[in-house]
DNA sequence: CCTCCCGTTGACAACGCTGTCCACGAACGT
DNA sequence: ACGTTCGTGGACAGCGTTGTCAACGGGAGG
C-alpha cells in the first residue's frame, strides 16, 4: 500500500518528470540508446537494454508524446469527436462506437459537447485541430463550417455525422430521416388515423427539419393532407411538450395520433400522456431503452447509434489511410419497430 | 460552398501546415512577433498585429499545441477519464459532468472505456499519462494501481471514482453502496417481505461486493437473517438474469422480493419479469430513465451520475490548484425513491 | 546636443524526442 | 597481415513554439 501526497508532490518537493536524458545518465548510455529501447528498435545489446529498462523503471520514466509527435511530425494518435451532448444516450452510443473503432486503429478519442451551440462547436473543433488530431468527427450544431476549410486543406479529414455541414462539401453520414418519418405516418394512417400531429425539435436543426419534411410527404402520400395546425416545432423540455400535446388534443378537431421528432421529445411525450385516458397513438423517432416495456409499448423509428458512429469512424479512417475519392454521403436505413402505441384506436 | 478533396489534399499535393515561420515570412516580421500576436501579448504595434493577423488568416495558420506544451512544460490542458463504458447511461452522465467542469476550467477531456478489463484500464491510464494529461480520473476495473504511483509522484493527480483503488491511497469519490442497499432491504422488510433475494454483479467488482455487504447488513438488521441461497452474483446479461430469477422464484421457499445490484441488472430483471403474474417486489440500485413509467414503476436507490462526476472533477481541479491536503474519500449519499415496485404484496 | 528611456522588434536557445550519420571494436575473408 | 563488414553506441540537428535578453529608433529631459 503506497501513500503519497495526493497532488503528487511526494513529501515536500515537486519532482520533475524524468526525461530520456535522466534515464540515459542513470543507465550510463546515450540518450539515443534509450530511445532505441523505448521504441523497440533493433541493434541494442540485451545487457544494455536491461540496464536501460531498469533505469526507466527506477525513475518512473514515461516518454513524452508531445515531444515525440512534434519531432516525428506525423500522427498524434487522436481523433476529435464533437457532438451535441455525451449525456444523451443516443450520442453516448455514438461515442462508444467511435471509441471502439479508434481503439482497433490505435487512436484515442477526444470528445466535447457543443450543446447545440454553433460557437461552441467551432471552438471545440478548432481546439481539436490545434491539438493536431488526426481527424475530426463533427455533429454540426450550426450551419457554417467554412472555418474548417483551412484545416481540411491542411490535411485533417473531417466527417460530419447525423447532420450535414452547412457550406462545405465533405463526407457525411446521416440516417434516413425523411423516409423514417414518412413511414411513421404511413403506419399510423394504415390504422385509420387521419389527424396525425408532428412534434419536432427547433426547425433550424437539420434533422428536425428533415423529419418535418418526411412527415409532410407521408401525410400527402397517405392522402390525408398536410395541416399546419398539426405541427409544433421547438418544444424540448417536459413542460413545453406537455403544453404542445394539450393544445393538439384540445383542438376543435383533435389529433388522434402523434409523431415525435426525437428520443427526448418522445420520452417527454410518454410522460405527459401517462395515465391519461384516450391517449393518442404515438410513434417516436429514435429507439430508446425500455420502450418495449412501457404500456403501451412505444412504436419507434429505430436506427442504430453504434452503426452511425461506426460508419462515420470507418469513413474517417479510410481517409486517413489515404482514400482520396470524392466526398461521400452515406445514408443509413431506419426501420419501424411496431410495438403497439402506433395502433391505438383512431 | 467550398469543395475540396475529402482527405484534405487540395487538388494534388498534400499541403504542409503553416507554421509561425511561414506566417512571419509572409507578414514580414520575426517569428517572435507572430508568437506575441497569437498569444495576445502586449507590445505589438496595431499595424503590425494587423499584418500578422492577415497572414494568419491567409495561410490558415493554427498554432501547434504539442509544440507549445512542450516548450512551456506546463499544462497540456487535458484531463483523462477512464471508465467502464461510455455507452452505459450512468457513465455517460459522469462523462458529461466531468466535461462540464473541465470546460469551465478550460480543459479538454480524453475518455476511454476499459470494459471492466484491468489491463485495458492500465493501458489507457498510462497512455493518458504519456500524453501528459494534467490529471486523471479513473473508475477502477482492477485492484492493482501501483502502476500509477510514478505518475502521481511525478505530479499527475489521480482521483478514483465509483470504486476505490486497490493498493494506492488516493482521492476517491464513492456512493454509499452499503447504506443504500441496506435501505432497500429495510424498505422491503417494512412491507412484510422476509424472503428477499439479492442479484448482483461479479463479486470482484467493488461496488457489487459492497452492495452485497449492504444487503447482508440490511437483512440482519431487519431480523430476517442472511441466507446464502438467496444471493446470486455474476449474471450480467439478459439470459443469465432471467435464469437467476427463475431459480429464486421456483425454490421451495421462493423469494418474494429482489434487490438488484445495478442499472443493467435491474433493466434485465424488469424485462424478465414483464408480463408474469405474481411478480416479486423489486428495488434496484441506480436510478434509470423511465423507471417511473413502467408498470409497476420501479423503486430504486438513486444516486446522481452528474454529482459523482462533478465531485470527482472538482476534487481533481482542487489538486491541480495546489491543494496538498491528505487524500480524501468522499462518499455521496443515495436516496431510496419509492415508486411502487418495492411494495408488491408479500 | 547628448543621454536616457520606452515602445517595439528580433536573435537565440531550449523544451523532449527521433532520424541521420558517423565512430569504434570485433570478427571475418583474402 | 590487411581491409571489410557487422553489431553496437553516440553526436548532432531540428520538429514548432516561447522565454530571455538585447537592439533599434525616436521623443523627452538635461
Amino acid at each position: 500500500m503506497t501513500t503519497l501526497s495526493p497532488n503528487g508532490a511526494a513529501g515536500v518537493r515537486k519532482v520533475r518528470r524524468a526525461t530520456m536524458n535522466d534515464v540515459a545518465r542513470l543507465a550510463g548510455v546515450s540518450i539515443k540508446t534509450v530511445s532505441r529501447v523505448v521504441n523497440d528498435e533493433a541493434g541494442v545489446h540485451p545487457a544494455t537494454a536491461e540496464r536501460v529498462l531498469a533505469a526507466i523503471d527506477q525513475l518512473g520514466f514515461r516518454r513524452n508524446l508531445s515531444a515525440r509527435n512534434l519531432r516525428r511530425g506525423s500522427s498524434t494518435g487522436t481523433v476529435g469527436l464533437v457532438l451535441e451532448d455525451v449525456g444523451n444516450p443516443f450520442y453516448s452510443g455514438v461515442t462508444r462506437a467511435v471509441e471502439e473503432v479508434a481503439r482497433l486503429r490505435g487512436r484515442q478519442v477526444i470528445t466535447g459537447s457543443s450543446d447545440e451551440d454553433p460557437a461552441r462547436e467551432r471552438e471545440l473543433s478548432l481546439e481539436f485541430c490545434s491539438r493536431r488530431v488526426d481527424g475530426l468527427l463533427v455533429v454540426p450544431a450550426g450551419l457554417q463550417h467554412g472555418y474548417l476549410v483551412p484545416e481540411m486543406r491542411a490535411g485533417t479529414p473531417v466527417v460530419f455525422l447525423d447532420r450535414p455541414a452547412g457550406d462545405v462539401v465533405a463526407d457525411t453520414v446521416l440516417v434516413d430521416n425523411i423516409g423514417g418519418t414518412a413511414e411513421a405516418v404511413a403506419h399510423l394512417a394504415s390504422f385509420g388515423h387521419r389527424r396525425i400531429a408532428f412534434l419536432g425539435d427547433a426547425p433550424d436543426i437539420f434533422t428536425a427539419n428533415e423529419r418535418l419534411r418526411g412527415y409532410r410527404e407521408g401525410c400527402v402520400r397517405a392522402g390525408i393532407g398536410y395541416h399546419e395546425s398539426l405541427v409544433v416545432m421547438g418544444p424540448h423540455d417536459e413542460e413545453s411538450v406537455r403544453k404542445a400535446l394539450q393544445g393538439l388534443r384540445n383542438a376543435a378537431d383533435p389529433a388522434t395520433a402523434v409523431v415525435t421528432g426525437n428520443n427526448r421529445i418522445t420520452v417527454h411525450a410518454v410522460r405527459a400522456l401517462a395515465g391519461s385516458a384516450e391517449r393518442p397513438a404515438l410513434v417516436g423517432f429514435d429507439d430508446f431503452e425500455l420502450a418495449d416495456l412501457l404500456s403501451p409499448p412505444v412504436t419507434v423509428i429505430a436506427h442504430d447509434a453504434s452503426a452511425l458512429g461506426k460508419a462515420a469512424a470507418d469513413l474517417l479512417f479510410a481517409r486517413l489511410d489515404g482514400d482520396g475519392s470524392p466526398p461521400r454521403r452515406v445514408v443509413l436505413p431506419v426501420r419501424l419497430v411496431a410495438r403497439g402505441s402506433g395502433e391505438v384506436p383512431a
